[in-house]
RNA sequence: GUCCCCAUCGUCUAGCGGUCCAGGACAUCACUCUUUCAAGGUGAAAACACGGGUUCGAUUCCCGUUGGGGACGCCA
């Protein structure tokens, strides 16, 4: 197996998932996942794009099994072996110029014909002017391929549809097309998993396979991923780079696991972690037609991935995000730890998480329109009086459950709902009107800090 | 335009001739839990594109129509 991306920008979510078909299909089978980076086109590939790739694959945790093989290093080995095709007469000097092909393309779009060279050098003797020329592949000019695609299933295709095509340019540089056959062989590529876009590749690689006098590999097209209008995942439908999923606070087992729904399925399962995922995979599963991206499942898989971590790993994964927050290191992490099983049913992302906790580390700043209207409405003389009572509770007694029986029962006496007290409460905790239970807020909180933020509730800035 | 592919709830899907007045999940709407917001639980609404065949019987097989998508480079 392997995963052929090219470096020309971020890693797009349907390679993404491309590279996780890719690696699932590996590892069910036994085989070899391997990453290969196709960098020949030197003028749109960059070493930002390939370090890009290689982080995204990290962060989803698709390693290669070996190191990545760039393209772009083999190209002498590439043209090697089109010349050698040129002298068995597989494939043909073309001398056709850029004005030439212009104008085929023109009249085929006038005729409404797609544009197909008009192998005018096919069987002339080449010029020896030392004039320029690419190197053709000699295509048979009738038959038909026939693929037997693991997704698609047969697949044929007239060979007068296809046309001689560019082995090498004229500068000498080999093409994609060229060098994904001659790689594919080279690293004895048995299954090739790839978007549907290449489906018409694949008979044109077939093609080259026969005329080098090769196996082809088995082929898989799976459906690209489209936008909610339907049409090709791209910019325009919001985020379609992998990493800034990432970013956004995505786990990248929620990623995966949403990737491989979408297009994929196993009777009523729904969650995958990546080692039931390859349990589970196959390629018989994978849907024919393409499926739309939906961010809100994303998300709520997501949030069940969130309330799935361990909760030492989870707590590792929102480190760096409050840290961030707070301006540095943060020595001790417990009160967060602590409220983690309250904290982690309430986020959809990491991020959102982090930003929930904070408050448990740092007393608010300034409280949110809702949290100043419910500070605002306070009694301060029952204020003062809960303040006292609180400050009067045991060190022993100091903990939800307990704290919950006292507050309920100052209230019964004060005749005053529970969330006149709760709210006002998490008000001056927080900073804001939503947070976990508040006793156990208060808990973790500990009764010196509850005193202080209490008493600090009123100076509170009004901030939204 | 030419070639190719696809077609089950709004979305992702299960279904591989009778088990389907079509199952699950997200989203939606109720109810429940509840000091807030979630999560959880319970329930509701929601689909086999259309027309022909084949068959005792089609969501499932075949053909056509319609609709959607992809490919048509000396890019990858």
């Amino acid at each position: 197996m392997r995963f052929a991306p090219s470096p020309t920008g971020a890693l797009h979510l349907g390679s993404a998932r491309t590279a996780l078909f890719n690696w699932l299909f590996a590892r069910s089978q036994g085989g070899d996942f391997l990453v290969r980076v196709e960098d020949t086109d030197r003028a749109r590939s960059t070493p930002e794009a390939v370090r890009v790739i290689f982080d995204s694959l990290e962060w989803l945790g698709l390693r290669g099994d070996e190191p990545a093989v760039f393209q772009s290093e083999r190209r002498a080995e590439h043209a090697r072996r089109a010349h050698e095709l040129l002298e068995r007469g597989g494939a043909y000097k073309c001398f056709a110029t850029a004005d030439e092909l212009d104008e085929m393309r023109r009249a085929a779009k006038a005729e409404g014909r797609p544009m197909r060279y008009d192998r005018r050098w096919r069987d002339k003797p080449p010029k020896t002017d030392g004039s320029p020329f690419a190197v053709r592949v000699r295509a048979p000019l009738e038959g038909e391929i026939v693929i037997r695609d693991h997704v698609q299933g047969e697949v044929r295709v007239r060979c007068e549809e296809l046309d001689d095509m560019v082995l090498l340019r004229a500068d000498g540089s080999p093409t994609y097309m060229l060098s994904v056959v001659v790689d594919d062989h080279d690293m004895d590529i048995t299954h090739v998993i790839r978007g549907d876009d290449h489906l018409t590749n694949a008979f044109r690689q077939t093609l080259l396979y026969r005329a080098f006098g090769w196996e082809a590999p088995e082929f898989a097209h799976i459906p690209l991923i489209h936008g909610a209008d339907g049409a090709k995942l791209s910019k325009r439908h919001g985020a379609v780079s992998t990493l800034a999923y990432r970013d956004a606070g995505i786990l990248p087992e929620a990623l995966c696991n949403y990737l491989l729904r979408l297009g994929w399925g196993k009777g009523d399962m729904e969650e995958f972690s990546l080692d039931e995922a390859r349990a589970h995979f196959t390629l018989a599963g994978v849907g024919r037609g393409a499926a739309r991206f939906d961010a809100r499942k994303l998300s709520h898989l997501n949030g069940y991935w969130i309330r799935r971590l361990e909760s030492a790993d989870l707590l590792e994964r929102i480190r760096p995000r409050l840290e961030e927050m707070l301006g540095g290191a943060v020595a001790d992490l417990s009160p967060v730890a602590r409220a983690l099983p309250e904290l982690r049913t309430r986020s959809e992302d990491i991020n959102a998480l982090a930003a929930s906790a904070l408050f448990y580390l740092r007393a608010p700043r300034n409280a949110d329109n809702k949290a100043a209207k419910i500070l605002g409405e306070v009694d301060s003389a029952r204020w003062t009086s809960l303040e006292k009572f609180l400050g009067g509770i045991a060190d022993a007694d100091w903990h939800a459950e307990r704290l919950e029986i006292e507050v309920r029962d100052f209230a019964e006496r004060a005749a005053v709902s529970l969330g006149s007290l709760a709210q006002p409460l998490r008000a001056a905790m927080t900073g804001t009107a939503v947070s976990p239970p508040i006793f156990g807020v208060l808990e973790v909180l500990g009764r010196d800090e509850v005193l202080r933020r209490m008493g600090a509730a009123f100076g509170l800035e009004s901030a939204d």
